[in-house]
DNA sequence: TGTAAAATCCGTAGTAGCTACAGGTTCAAG
DNA sequence: CTTGAACCTGTAGCTACTACGGATTTTACA
């Protein structure tokens, strides 16, 4: 009932299989029982743990700080380091999203005072052989 | 003058050396001329391209987009595909800025939700643990 | 129960864009 | 002429997967 294949954990968790797979050879997730023939046999708590995982991913975390979280949630830390990991990742994400913002904007300012036509002096090339910090 | 060696090239350009070496072999840098010892001998020229490789990674343009924009420069297509390069890019990095900011916002409300302390409940967690979509 | 198709197995290699070595050679300053 | 810095090549490593090939197992249906 509880239990269920890999391509069937892949679905409910939305990771692809070779990724579980992955996953289980860099020991994030814990390895499963088997049948006899040798697939694997997952339940409710892998399930639990993939998609811990996912998310984490989408968030942006590195595979490292979700290893973090996760022997955190089995020990007794309590919220502190946890909340200092989210905070670190928020500010990481502050950072890059900054950058991405210089950047579009130059790209965008860049583009829109190109005529398009087939004049030789392209301010995008400008900009690009300029090197200017952004 | 005019000439330098791959040390002068990597500090002028602000690339690593590494990364010089690796852009010649993967086509995007001409092959400079040797000196009888080996030694690889740049020039303007070489800076000028080292320079628009560069800043064109910093706004986040892949190699393969580069080198798209190097046989541009070369060639007389004029204005419109590097305007239609450039604004794909900017739209690549607007979808990755909206990402980015809906994963800061939802870590750092969490994070402020979160007081710290040894409960055993964690909003952090819980929304780790929550499979709902970002 | 037999069989065919779908699912799973494992290991290896590939992706992007570098970075880091090891072990040797060449260059430049004094 | 010596010494130490800079350079050479080639290979392996990094992150986080993804893709493949060829074998095996499971499952669904008759």
């Amino acid at each position: 009932m509880t239990d269920f294949s890999i391509g069937r954990l892949s679905r409910l968790a939305d990771v692809h299989i070779e990724t579980i797979r992955y996953y289980e050879k860099i020991g994030l997730l814990a390895c499963p029982p088997r049948t006899r023939g040798g697939h694997r046999v997952y339940d409710a708590n892998h399930a639990k743990t993939l998609r811990f995982i996912r998310r984490g991913r989408e968030l942006g975390f590195p595979i490292e700080d979700i290893r973090s979280l996760l022997s955190m949630v089995d020990g007794q830390q309590g919220c502190q380091v946890i909340k200092a990991v989210a905070l670190r990742q928020a500010e990481t994400i502050r950072c890059k999203i900054d950058d991405l913002k210089r950047m579009q904007n130059l790209l965008e300012d860049t583009a829109a005072r190109c005529e398009g036509g087939d004049t030789p002096d392209c301010p995008i090339l400008d900009v690009l052989f300029d090197s200017a910090p952004l």
